[in-house]
RNA sequence: GGCGACAUGGCCAAGUGGUAAGGCAGGGGUCUGCAAAACCCUUAUCCCCGGUUCGAAUCCGGGUGUCGCCUCCA
């Protein structure tokens, strides 16, 4: 089966090969630290994290660059607003937003760069660039010539006749034409800086992309992603200066954007101020379910951002690990009987397998392996939660076998991770596991003298704390 | 004004020519002291109008609407 991938540059879907057999480089932009994180930025980081996961589980080896934008005008802003330093500033939030993506699950980049990490390199990468004749100096700035780069545009689906004249880009007396942009920026006495050949400066935003993937991936990947929203001119002036300085060709062989996740309506920006904190999200939510919400639109669909939908999640996650943990119930009691015909279940496995892998196939469609995984779950509940009646086939332990195996299989790719282990354990929560045992022991207790109002009494407080009992044909069951 | 994406049940969301997945919410049942969980059953003809086809949510044309980009932005 072949993993097809939509591509903007080629606005179809592209039947993905890598250009080193076995091997994938991939790059997508990360954040600029000046303030938290919102929600939005989660979007494209578990999307990546599923790939990435996905391509290791097809036998890829995966290369995964994300950078940091440490310098910009926003942390010069900032640094001057609250009399911080800018390291410091980018420091703190670059932290919150690793924290973040532990808590979500998101595998760590390779490799991390910060723009402040490759000033050599792009000093170095827009001297080559003036060399070509693709860019000029001006008062101390550097610029790029969009109009001399053959093809500019392609990526954007943007014709420069079209650009021109509805350009909204801030005229400047600087620059030939409103459609350069600047490569190197000129920096006022009282904005940091580095020495340069045009005096002391700093980058501009796009170059730092183009250098890093020269740098730690070559001067040609597999992939590149991003939201959609940096397409024009992000990406398409990424594309103008890398393909110039290296003269290879198409410099990123799959661009992949996901789009963007909108509140109310609205794209989430900073500078629309309607931003729903990240951190506030992952601390205040189970982060499975954040993920889970994350995955259940296609990543070229956008998102709306509602606590109904984040509830709605938190719903079907709930249901994923009750079904994991049924499944795993049942696999470590011996004498657990299955219900019904096991070849159903087996059958449901086959089923699962096949439409998970085919959506994952067709550009990572998330959502189809979800119903997947929800169809599995199903499955397993109905063979395996104990309900009195039982089935003599003989193969039923090794069929729920399958289908638990199968089911960690998916959430592994998907990164949602439904084991309990994940929550720390330390010798206070040994103590108030035992602690729940005996509160349990007295109930039944209680409910076997018929003293109901004791039972729910104690039922009832301890779910006050989130701690739910249920009683099935087999026991009380403990739900944290 | 230019470029692009999208429009499926109460909410969310799959589907890339073959007769509408899945989640949440709702209704009815089974199980249960009650509850919860779980299972079973149940709720749509896919924005509108044309066209292509034996057959279209899926392709083409025309509308309407929403969103994004053209300025910093995941």
């Amino acid at each position: 089966m072949a993993l097809m991938v939509y591509n903007t540059l080629a606005r179809q879907y592209e039947q993905f090969v890598p250009v080193e057999e076995g091997k994938v480089s991939i790059y997508v932009c990360g954040i600029t630290p000046y303030d938290h994180s919102h929600i939005g930025h989660a979007r494209p980081a578990v999307f990546w994290d599923v790939v990435r996961r996905y391509l290791l589980h097809k036998g890829y080896k995966v290369k995964l660059v994300t950078n940091f934008t440490d310098i910009d005008d926003k942390l010069i802003n900032r640094s001057r607003q609250t009399r911080t330093p800018i390291p410091e500033i980018a420091e703190k939030f670059i932290q919150e937003y690793l924290e973040c993506m532990d808590k979500l699950g998101v595998l760590r980049a390779d490799v991390y760069p910060r723009a402040s990490e490759v000033i050599p390199e792009i000093i170095e990468t827009v001297e080559t660039l003036i060399d070509k004749g693709l860019a000029y100096e001006s008062a101390g700035d550097v610029y790029f010539r969009a109009e001399r780069f053959p093809g500019y545009g392609k990526l954007s689906g943007k014709k420069i006749e079209d650009l021109l004249p509805g350009a909204r880009v801030e005229v400047s007396e600087l620059k030939e034409s409103p459609l350069d942009w600047a490569l190197w920026k000129a920096s006022a006495p009282d904005e940091p800086g580095w020495p340069s050949p045009w005096g002391k400066g700093r980058p501009g935003w796009h170059i730092e992309c183009s250098v890093m993937v020269h740098k730690h991936l070559g001067p040609q990947i597999d992939m590149h992603g991003g939201g959609t929203e940096l397409v024009f001119p992000h990406h398409e002036n990424e594309v103008a200066q890398a393909e110039a300085v290296s003269g290879v060709e198409p410099y990123v062989r799959y661009w992949v954007h996901s789009e963007l996740l909108n509140l109310e309506g609205e794209k989430m920006s900073k500078s629309l101020g309607n931003v729903i904190y990240l951190s506030d999200i992952v601390n205040n939510h189970d982060p499975m379910a954040v993920r889970l919400y994350l995955l259940s639109a296609h990543r070229r669909k956008i998102l709306d951002f509602s606590d109904e939908l984040l509830r709605s999640a938190e719903k079907g996650w709930e249901r994923i690990r009750t079904g994991y943990q049924n499944a795993v119930e049942f696999l470590a009691n011996p004498s657990a009987q299955g219900l019904r015909d096991a070849s159903k279940l087996a059958e449901a496995t086959a089923q699962c397998r096949k439409t998970f892998f085919e959506s994952m196939d067709n550009d990572f469609a998330t959502p189809g392996a979800l119903a997947a995984v929800f169809d599995l779950i199903t499955a397993i509940n109905a063979h395996v939660v104990p309900r009195g009646e039982t089935t003599a086939d003989p193969d039923a332990r090794q069929k729920v076998a399958g289908a638990y195996g199968l089911l960690i299989e998916c959430l592994g790719i998907l990164g949602l991770v439904p084991q309990a282990e994940l929550t720390p354990v330390s010798r206070g929560r040994d103590i108030s596991n035992g602690l729940i045992d005996i509160l349990v022991e007295i109930r039944n207790t209680a409910r076997k003298q018929k003293d109901y109002t004791t039972a729910d009494y104690i039922r009832d407080k301890m779910g006050d704390l989130g701690i739910t009992l249920e009683d099935t044909p087999s026991g009380t069951k403990v739900r944290m």
